[in-house]
DNA sequence: CAGAATCCCTTACGATACTG
DNA sequence: CAGTATCGTAAGGGATTCTG
């Protein structure tokens, strides 16, 4: 079952290159993880939970994260503007995942 | 379970940004899926294997990883040098998960 | 064979200023 | 409030050459 993923030889093809491709970018599981806990975050919440992120950063990450499918944007025409992020059935799903790292993680350093 | 991770609020103490921390760079899952069918690879099997890698990159990938404590390099006193590179306990350990990031994105890309 | 050393380049990211 | 636009920097990686 790994092995398929060998044989192939070409690992931008294979499943993981696929999924790190989702979560790398320096904020992506912060924005994430934040996404989990609270359900409905805005803009400028995200910007005061990382803490240090420019608006730069933190528009690109949201976008691909968006563009991949992991969460979800809403927007309401209005002024001033109000967006609301959220996570995907597919964002939830990789969380649970994402999760057994974390817990592997932790009982790995040191 | 997951809130402990997000009231610290600083991720770089996660367990997440460490398992991260030990799996980013561009060829670091490759090695660690090759030395998983192979068991034990040799310098150059491993840069034929990945194609497109440059000495100084693949040297640094190893040392990382061996470093991060998840493979075992084994170097033999001889002319010409040889030497070997194999997973360890830790190593492998985290594999099976990494294994279920590969099945996910399998099932989740298009 | 298994790297180390050097040079070059791309990309990600941050800081700042500005806008509908 | 939720971004965009612009500029500048620093790290990662590639290609090439050299060595015990």
């Amino acid at each position: 079952m790994i092995k398929k993923y060998i044989e192939k030889s070409n690992f931008e093809e294979t499943g993981f290159s696929y999924t790190l491709s989702l979560i790398s970018g320096k904020h992506k599981m912060v924005i994430l993880y934040c996404l989990m806990e609270f359900q409905i975050v805005r803009f400028n919440e995200l910007k005061r939970y990382i803490k240090k992120v420019s608006d730069k950063t933190l528009s690109n990450n949201l976008k691909e994260l968006e563009k991949d499918g992991l969460i979800i944007r809403t927007e309401y025409n209005q002024i001033p503007p109000k967006v609301e992020y959220s996570l995907s059935e597919k964002g939830k799903s990789l969380m649970e995942i994402l999760d057994l790292l974390c817990i592997w993680g932790e009982n790995n350093r040191n």
